[in-house]
DNA sequence: CTAAAAAACTACTGGGAAGTAGATCAATTT
DNA sequence: AAATTGATCTACTTCCCAGTAGTTTTTTAG
């Protein structure tokens, strides 16, 4: 099996395989538990030395394998970066996805809720969604076509959420384009600065940036 | 006259060489000329292409000349990435100690001007801004400790501006260290999904802009 | 325990790009 | 006009790295 642009699965994911034997499905495990692997002693790597400067030797070396082990489970350098791409966006979407389908609290409490639990993400995913900001460029088109829309789907749906929050009239009228763009760049630009060595806890952070958000919608 | 490290000179720099005879004068306006062109191309190129994968080759042949002419006038790859690097935040604390020295306005004024400042300099600067923030690491250390110091000095004033205006009943005491940050995140982010092709003009969005960083520093 | 299959490795190729040595061309001076 | 200086180019060298062919080791199956 390899990874070419396929969805992320992460080592957690849904065993695709249960009409299998036990063994196809061991396998498949074992096999998504390398991948993920890979995944994160690259963006560990990509992240310290930039994508371009990181050789594949240099990743092999991290997980005590050698380069053509990674090409057994990757197609080439970029489809590794795409993996990487993936992490961060495609559990904000499904985040978001999550809290919009919970009952319908106000949209105030939706945002917020919505903004810590992606915020949450950004800073665990601190590594893959920097280098995701980074190294976008590099994406083959149909990669990143696919993360586009991914991104795509959450700004528009964050978006709607802002509109509909300024229509029930809990958040201020006058800000409704901008604020869902001033928010996500709040959130994006948190992993640039936030250290986990730093003063200031993760929780303490997304409190601040459920406040800062919540008063750029105008609605304390 | 080579550029390794030292201070950019724009085209428009004062003329460092008054003293000197006109033809020795003429000459290094015509050297900080061609610095320039080159790191426009590089800036813009860059931008496109990522530090890493763009070539030397490629920089030169925008420029309708050869490799050896960039290193006529920059020591190596590094320096020509350093002068775009430090183009964004010498202007930014250009403008922001320009703003501290006039006539103490109110400190909601000051900020609102700072921000409206700044924020004219990342939209014109767009390209410069973007590498600096996905290329620091590429850059050696003596040059990262030079611009990491020209930022640190901005953060601080900032941060001093807000306590100030926070002390003097301006700003809403509750957010106070973190504030800066945020609104630095602001700023930042702009450069990443502003788009001179856009519907937005780049006066519409600092209009914005400075509301958003009101709102957050708890001053409307 | 042996044979087949799967997984991982060793050792290579081919191309690309940073940086340089020396030649050429243009301008300035005498 | 000849000579000197300075600017730019041609033509390299050298290293690095993505990707691969073919071998060895390990696992699985009979």
């Amino acid at each position: 099996m390899q990874f070419g642009g396929a969805n992320v699965k992460s080592a957690l994911a849904t065993n695709d395989a249960a009409d299998m034997g036990d063994g196809a499905s061991l396998k498949s495990e074992f096999v998504a538990f390398k991948t993920n692997r890979i995944v994160e002693a690259a963006s560990r790597l990509f992240y310290e030395r930039g994508y371009s400067s990181c050789t594949l030797d240099h990743v092999a070396a991290e997980l005590g394998v050698t380069k053509p082990f990674l090409y057994s489970y990757f197609k080439n350098k970029e489809s590794i970066l795409a993996a990487i791409c993936e992490v961060g966006i495609s559990e904000a979407l499904a985040a978001l996805e999550q809290v919009m389908a919970a009952d319908h609290a106000s949209h105030r409490d939706l945002l917020a809720q919505v903004v810590a639990k992606v915020g949450r993400i950004v800073i665990h995913r601190q590594e893959y969604v920097v280098v995701y900001q980074r190294e976008m460029k590099h994406l083959s088109s149909a990669d990143s076509d696919r993360i586009l829309r991914m991104r795509a789907s959450f700004d528009h749906q964050i978006g709607n959420l802002i509109r509909e929050g300024v229509h029930a009239g809990e958040f201020e009228a006058d800000v409704d384009p901008f604020v869902s763009v001033w928010i996500g760049g709040l959130i994006s630009w948190i992993p640039t600065w936030y250290s986990r060595k730093g003063q200031r806890s993760a929780e303490e952070v997304i409190e601040h940036l459920v406040q800062a958000s919540l008063r750029l919608a105008g609605a304390n």
